[in-house]
DNA sequence: ATAATATAGTTGACAAAATCAACCAAACAA
DNA sequence: TTGTTTGGTTGATTTTGTCAACTATATTAT
């Protein structure tokens, strides 16, 4: 690994990261992946949202949101609800057993992340953030 | 996003940087994917390589690696021939083309990289490699 | 108010990517 | 020699992502 170690770096760290986290999840018992967990973590956060909201969030294709929506309501961990707002969208929210699941994805998130520090220093994370911040800067400059 | 956790970062990082490539090396047009690039750019670093060596680096499927290899072998970007040393493998190489791919990706690779170290003095790359790999061993400690 | 256009969401068809299991042949270890 | 491991291939399947068409509602311009 030579010059490129930068983002061969990033990725690796990906991969560890979604392996342990699925591990760590017993994701696939759960019948979770990796956009469920997303979602799900995402309509936690921002109560009443709708399905654009996540398409326009993780910029993905509509059809796979609704589908995965759709997948979401039939598990029962979602619901939806007219919008009082607009009649062609409906508001998503998590049942209990969704909270149930997205404090389970909260609590193995926040053991990976105990994982990801250890051996290192509050100033080291510290650094890292921003760093990586300023590299995340760099190149949306160049995306947009 | 709320508390800027380290795999969000990651995450913006690896969005950002995929997005970045594939515009800068017109990627789709040329019939490259994300795998292609990271195949093409192994090989080329290490001369005399393995489909093994690509599973093992990457950690990915040894049937997906086949079919990848015998799709780059139709295009014509790479050539196998018999590993002298065990008559089960061969050893992969870059045609022509392949190496001209190659340093297009480098190039590209090299631009953007350029890109993402604006802002950066070096004690903070090396920081941030550093600091990065030994997050990626504390996952593969807990993936073990 | 009406017409044209844009938006939220659904569905069908399909392509691309990843995964699993079975298998072969060569290599290695007992 | 025999049993086991390893490198690689293939078939079958699943998962994930994408494109286009369509409905219904909303918005904008006339």
């Amino acid at each position: 690994m030579h010059d490129n170690s930068i983002s061969d770096t990033v990725f690796a760290f990906v991969h560890s990261y979604r392996l342990a986290m699925r591990t760590g999840l017993n994701a696939s018992e759960l019948g979770l992946n990796y956009m469920h967990v997303k979602c799900l973590t995402f309509i936690e956060s921002n109560k009443a949202c709708a399905a654009n909201d996540i398409v326009n969030f993780f910029a993905r294709d509509k059809a796979q949101i609704a589908r995965l929506v759709k997948d979401m309501i039939t598990n029962a961990w979602v619901i939806k609800t007219d919008n009082p707002e607009d009649r062609r969208s409906q508001l998503l929210s998590l049942t209990d057993e969704g909270k149930r699941l997205a404090s389970l994805i909260a609590e193995t998130q926040s053991n990976v992340h105990q994982q990801m520090q250890k051996n290192l220093t509050d100033q080291e994370l510290e650094d890292f953030k921003r760093i990586t911040n300023t590299i995340v800067n760099n190149l949306n400059d160049l995306n947009s």
